[in-house]
DNA sequence: AAAACCAATCGTATTTTTACGATAAGAAAT
DNA sequence: ATTTCTTATCGTAAAAATACGATTGGTTTT
């Protein structure tokens, strides 16, 4: 962006999609969130073995997903446990059903 | 991307709403579909009107919604209106819905 | 205490996105 | 035929996203 446009009011719920929205919009991250919804929980570990991208990567994206809360991790030394954050996972949910009708 | 990542092998759902989710990844891009549903059309000036945003910016972001196919637009001289594309709406909605389960 | 392990962070390169103004293209009105 | 209206496209600049390797920090194991 050139200008900052962040004087540009859009609704709350707007912004709050846009920014679920967002962070689903890389297939990923997609990946990663369908394999913790089977697996419930995995590692940043596994993920590396499942995605062929480096360690990197993947920690980038798992941080992005846990900014906008859609996962949290959970210190389980020397690994880090990464789960569906349940309660935004409903607040998402629903955000995208209603702004579906 | 420094390399060439695109022969990383993602489900074709993954990759759909995956696309599907990165356009929605705007506020601006939200708002003007909402303002579709509501008023089920809309010419590019009426959005030129309520957004504050060049009339260009406004264009690519229309560009970008028909370009996942969420909105079509229809010739009507010298206008052009935009409606919701039914038919991808049902497809993106059903993928969001059995994302969330 | 040293080595090994796991994951985050840093630095960096490339690509994509976002925004703007200016211009072009098409049809309608004068 | 010229002007006006509406919207797309072009060119461009700045910022954000994506990916990598290398390094760092914290545990655990040896």
């Amino acid at each position: 962006m050139k200008r900052n446009l962040e004087h540009i009011k859009y609704k709350e719920d707007t912004k709050t999609l846009a920014k679920f929205a967002k962070a689903l919009g890389h297939p990923t991250r997609i990946a990663i969130l369908k394999h913790l919804e089977k697996q419930s929980c995995c590692f940043t570990g596994d993920l590396v073995d499942v995605f062929p991208l480096a360690q990197s990567t993947i920690s980038q994206h798992l941080k992005e997903l846990k900014n906008v809360g859609l996962i949290q991790g959970e210190l389980k030394p020397p690994k880090i446990k990464y789960c569906i954050n349940q309660t935004n996972w409903k607040i998402a949910k629903s955000l995208f059903q209603q702004f579906f009708d």
